[in-house]
DNA sequence: ACATTAAGTGATT
DNA sequence: AATCACTTAATGT
């Protein structure tokens, strides 16, 4: 894991507080800012694999990361984005027990990531209603992503699900032009590059996006 | 010029 | 929707 450490200068001090002063008390900022560890993270980059155990609870500041399962053969399937002021559950329930993840979790882009190590975030449950209600409704927005995905995975065709991830992409990217490649895409959505390639295809056809090596643009959403 | 990787496509199951 | 087999296009050395 080659994330850089950083240390809490005056933009990300304010970064936290645009991100999370509408929820936490300034106590909390400051407990947040003296025992959680501000890490910078490439795109592309492994935070947290399958099995690995977890010591801190990850919240991120900017950027987006991206949660994906794993089967037997080791193809993946996208599960959700994360983006800023989220939290991954994964933690969450490993801070109840079962300390290993199920899950690998992976830069989308260049991010910025607070680690708080696990024994605070069970003490700040018992000492700010704030954090407590920030676990809890995460916890719950988790569940809901996870419902929806699986909501896509059964209930859409692949035409659909193309598109729909597509979208999403741009939005926690907050970009219309996608670095992407039909294989990356295809990993993602835990099918073959040529059924992509053909969907995407299809897509420009229908004047929704354009195509470029390595690349792409959504025209239309 | 050559090799490598990304993308496009027909045919078959 | 998946797989095979092949082609074409772009990019790196």
């Amino acid at each position: 894991m080659s994330m850089k450490k950083i240390g809490w200068d005056e933009e990300n001090k304010l970064a936290l507080k645009n991100a999370f002063g509408f929820l936490f008390s300034e106590e909390l900022l400051t407990e947040i800012e003296t025992h959680g560890q501000l890490f910078a993270v490439a795109d592309g980059e492994i935070l947290m694999d399958i099995g690995d155990t977890m010591q801190y609870m990850p919240i991120l500041l900017e950027g987006a990361i991206k949660v994906l399962r794993e089967d037997e053969e080791g193809d993946e399937l996208l599960l959700y984005f994360l983006e800023s002021g989220d939290t991954c559950a994964m933690t969450m329930s490993c801070c109840m027990g079962d300390r290993k993840s199920k899950v690998r979790t992976a830069a989308e882009r260049d991010s910025k990531i607070i680690m708080v190590p696990l024994d605070k975030m069970s003490d700040w449950i018992q000492s700010y209603a704030d954090w407590r209600t920030f676990v809890f409704d995460s916890y719950s927005v988790r569940l809901s992503e996870l419902l929806e995905s699986i909501d896509s995975l059964a209930f859409l065709n692949m035409h659909d699900r193309v598109y729909k991830y597509l979208k999403n992409k741009m939005m926690v990217n907050g970009d219309a032009e996608l670095n992407v490649t039909h294989r990356e895409i295809a990993n993602d959505l835990h099918t073959s590059r040529v059924v992509i390639s053909r969907i995407l295809k299809s897509l420009e056809r229908e004047g929704r996006i354009a195509l470029h090596r390595n690349r792409l643009e959504i025209l239309e959403w």
